[in-house]
DNA sequence: CCGCTGTGCGAGAATGATTCTCATGCACAT
DNA sequence: ATGTGCATGAGAATCATTCTCGCACAGCGG
């Protein structure tokens, strides 16, 4: 059992896959798979709603893209440094800010520690309402 | 536009809900909607699955309990106390600490002042696997 | 360059959690 | 005790996500 888990999934480069990761290039915030399938559909690119699925799927493995599972049990994807780091969502117009946080780090990792749990992983999401948006109101 | 939000829902007192909440009291750790039915049914409580998700959605709206978007989009409940807190939950067992983290909600707010966004709520959630099962292994 | 082999694709069915519908029942105030 | 209207319950409806399965094509060896 020196390693089976490290064996590399050997991912082919597609038109499809390729399609998935540049749209989520482009757009800013996160999206739907659904939404996502749209975007193509419109853009020209045929793809099936399962492809990317199994594409936004493999990505994620992949630590390329980040998920978030917003409100109503509809996850959301955005491209994403693949250093670990949290968000900043505006909830009126769906901004994001990427922010690393060492401070938080060390705090999940000691409150843990101080009740005995190992293996420790946190998952962190801020919400508010940016400049822009709160100006507008 | 006194409060027109403040308005009381007026909860009548039903066998179904008083129910619900007394099973969540005696729970620890979360559970979904579908197991807490479950175990009301082998109870002998009748409940419709349908009553037990209006009771969870009124609890979650007075504050009473707390949900949490468990990996594949199954919401799970826990009974919690009124005041921010957040959750140590051990991935293995299940059993959850609530922890409180004046540091955290500095850091956030604080985060979220220097981007310019306001009315600011965070998630928080830590993972990892508590002493009983790392020993257990 | 050509053909193999297995992975990826696509369309639609299947799954599973949550919500809705609507007729009936019960909590609460009079 | 009685009436009024919110709550309930059974099943259908909805919606995101996953699975199935036959066909296509990426990448490799010859």
């Amino acid at each position: 059992m020196s390693s089976p888990d490290t064996a590399p999934p050997v991912r082919r480069q597609t038109r499809q896959r390729t399609a998935v990761l540049e749209l989520l290039d482009e757009l800013d915030g996160f999206r739907s798979a659904q939404d996502l399938h749209a975007l193509l559909r419109e853009r020209g690119d045929s793809v099936g709603l399962a492809t990317v699925y199994r594409a936004l799927q493999a990505l994620v493995d992949d630590g390329l893209v980040d998920v978030l599972r917003s409100g109503e049990g509809e996850a959301a994807y955005r491209r994403c440094s693949p250093v670990h780091h949290h968000h900043l969502v505006c909830r009126s117009c769906g901004r994001t800010v990427e922010v690393a946080d060492p401070p938080v780090e060390r705090w999940a990792a000691r409150i843990a520690a101080e009740h005995g749990f190992a293996d420790v992983q946190h998952e962190l999401e801020v919400f508010g309402t940016c400049g822009s948006c709160a100006a507008a109101r």
